[in-house]
DNA sequence: ATAAGCACGC
DNA sequence: GACGTACGTGCTTATA
């Protein structure tokens, strides 16, 4: 028998202590308790503590499943989930299948070890000074991604086969086009294999670093750069582009619909990225395809739950360069998005020392790239790799950029030595980040730790906003009774399902609170639009 | 199974 | 002169 007492008699007792606003519950994770109850009826409730959540804002670089934090904490082996259900792959059970006295074992200690975390992680998360963040942050935002998740995003099924027909034909043609050229028919899809194809059979003359296990390199940079001498280069850079589009979407987002529910949903990770940002899994849904055209078109496959929705997808402008704006005070800086000029036209004006009306789209290029380099700390040889430009060019861009804007050069400045005084970084709601390699000696590792300290204020801070943001909509919308759905969260977009009576009164409600949601000295602007599709949306 | 190479997003 | 742009997820191939 696998279980002993029926769940029906387990919820009639444990619902109301579940669902009571005034008994703490703790927990690993608490996000898979909520999904699992919600299942069952069962909406928990009440403070909550979560040791995972806890240990993310103590060491966010490390990783912080149970049995990891319990080796470092209380010195404990936990018992291992492959000794319950079996090894991973195909022959592991489940839990239901599994032997009761030894499910019994694991679930006691699971809840004896979770209570200990807890005890030794009040203190600790005072300590470091990240009280507040977790409480009116990271745990308020549980509920918020598990109505996200259990929501789910609805995806056209017939839609994407088709393409999926299409695209087939395409590859087959590249593939045979591929063959002729290199006289040979090999495994296109092995980058090993094609290097020697490319620069042992053919000859084609290879300039540049070879991978670390000492193979040619075939990857975008290198095939753009014989594109136009070498028709073959053409034809695979269009082969790796419909091959990665089919196999990594629209064939893989199709066996990811759920049976029950006839839609797709993500599990948003709270807990991996050091910076603060959430990640998403199973399937990624913040990695979907908007550059080309052809990657675009599997955008149209997100559509509304029905003909009386549509999505509503708000996303930040230049969030990141706005709280570079805000952190580092740079007067020009703050003028520009205060007088609400293109930045990167206002960047390049200012770089090139001349008129907003004069800037080609050249220079708003090159500023374009500067201020998206400034944010992860790049160097003159990187600026220049990026630009195809020589080294002095791309540092007189630079040197240009540091005397217009002395107040960011002052912010990366300042940043790198708060680190090395601190032995951490921290972002605008106190989220730290430890940088133990900041005093290294050795230039790369200590370069390494100097570039975090300049972006994870940054990108975290850029974070902790949108999830401040999340937290609130996703109440305001408790609040007014609203139907509607947040469903995605991209880094700087939120994405809703919409009924389209609720349309205007969201879409206020949404761009304000994304607005308002911490005080920046620069304005916020945010992106509203609608459609029946994702694509459609932006 | 795991690593390497590659490519998608922000 | 080194090294050379932050954060992720996931595909296929190659190797063990």
């Amino acid at each position: 028998m696998p279980s002993l007492i029926h769940h029906s008699k387990l919820k009639k007792n444990f619902k109301p202590i579940l669902e009571d606003e005034h008994i703490l519950k703790i927990g690993e994770n608490v996000k898979y308790d909520m999904l699992l109850l919600q299942a069952y009826g069962v909406e928990l409730k009440g403070p909550m503590f979560d040791t995972m959540l806890a240990h993310y804002l103590i060491e966010p670089d490390q990783r912080h499943t149970m049995d990891i934090i319990a080796e470092n904490y209380l010195g404990y082996a936990t018992i291992h989930i492959e000794d319950i259900i079996g090894k991973k792959g195909k022959s592991q059970g489940t839990m239901r299948e599994a032997d009761v006295s030894k499910v019994t074992d694991y679930v006691v200690e699971d809840a004896d070890i979770t209570l200990q975390l807890k005890n030794i992680f009040v203190p600790l998360l005072k300590e470091r000074e990240v009280e507040k963040l977790f409480n009116d942050v990271e745990v308020p935002l549980v509920p918020v991604l598990t109505d996200m998740e259990f929501a789910g995003v609805k995806i056209d099924k017939q839609f994407l086969e088709d393409y999926s027909r299409q695209m087939e034909k395409e590859i087959m043609q590249l593939e045979n086009t591929v063959y002729e050229l290199a006289g040979v028919q090999f495994n296109l899809s092995s980058p090993k294999q094609l290097g020697e194809v490319l620069f042992e059979k053919l000859k084609i003359p290879y300039v540049g670093k070879k991978t670390k296990t000492g193979q040619y390199s075939t990857d975008e940079e290198t095939l753009s750069k014989l594109a136009n001498d070498f028709a073959i280069a053409k034809n695979l850079q269009d082969y790796r582009e419909w091959t990665k589009l089919k196999s990594t979407y629209v064939d893989a987002l199709p066996l990811l619909i759920n049976h029950k529910s006839g839609r797709v949903h993500t599990s948003f990770n709270q807990a991996i990225a050091a910076t603060g940002r959430l990640s998403s899994v199973d399937p990624n849904l913040q990695n979907i395809p908007i550059r080309t055209d052809r990657g675009k078109e599997i955008r149209k496959a997100f559509i509304a739950r029905d003909d009386e929705h549509v999505l509503l997808s708000c996303d930040y402008s230049q969030i990141e360069l706005r709280i570079i704006a805000s952190l580092s005070e740079d007067e020009n800086m703050i003028d520009a998005f205060r007088q609400g000029l293109d930045i990167h036209t206002a960047t390049a004006a200012r770089v090139y020392s001349i008129d907003l009306n004069m800037v080609t789209p050249d220079m708003r290029r090159n500023a374009k790239a500067v201020n998206f380099g400034i944010a992860y700390g790049q160097s003159a040889f990187g600026l220049s790799q990026t630009l195809r430009v020589s080294r002095a060019e791309a540092k007189e861009i630079i040197d240009n950029y540091q005397k217009q804007f002395p107040g960011v050069s002052r912010l990366m400045a300042s940043n790198i030595e708060f680190a090395r005084q601190h032995g951490y970084i921290k972002t605008i709601l106190g989220r730290k980040r430890y940088l133990r390699d900041i005093g290294s000696a050795n230039f790369t590792v200590r370069g390494q730790a100097e570039r975090l300290a300049i972006n994870t204020p940054i990108q975290g801070s850029a974070a902790d906003m949108i999830k401040v943001a999340m937290i609130n909509i996703h109440k305001e919308l408790k609040k007014r009774k609203l139907q509607t759905k947040m469903t995605l969260q991209v880094h700087d977009e939120l994405v809703f399902d919409t009924h389209l009576s609720e349309v205007d009164e969201v879409k206020e409600i949404v761009t304000e609170l994304m607005k308002n949601s911490m005080p920046l000295s620069v304005p916020i602007e945010v992106g509203a639009g609608t459609g029946k599709n994702w694509l459609d949306a932006h």
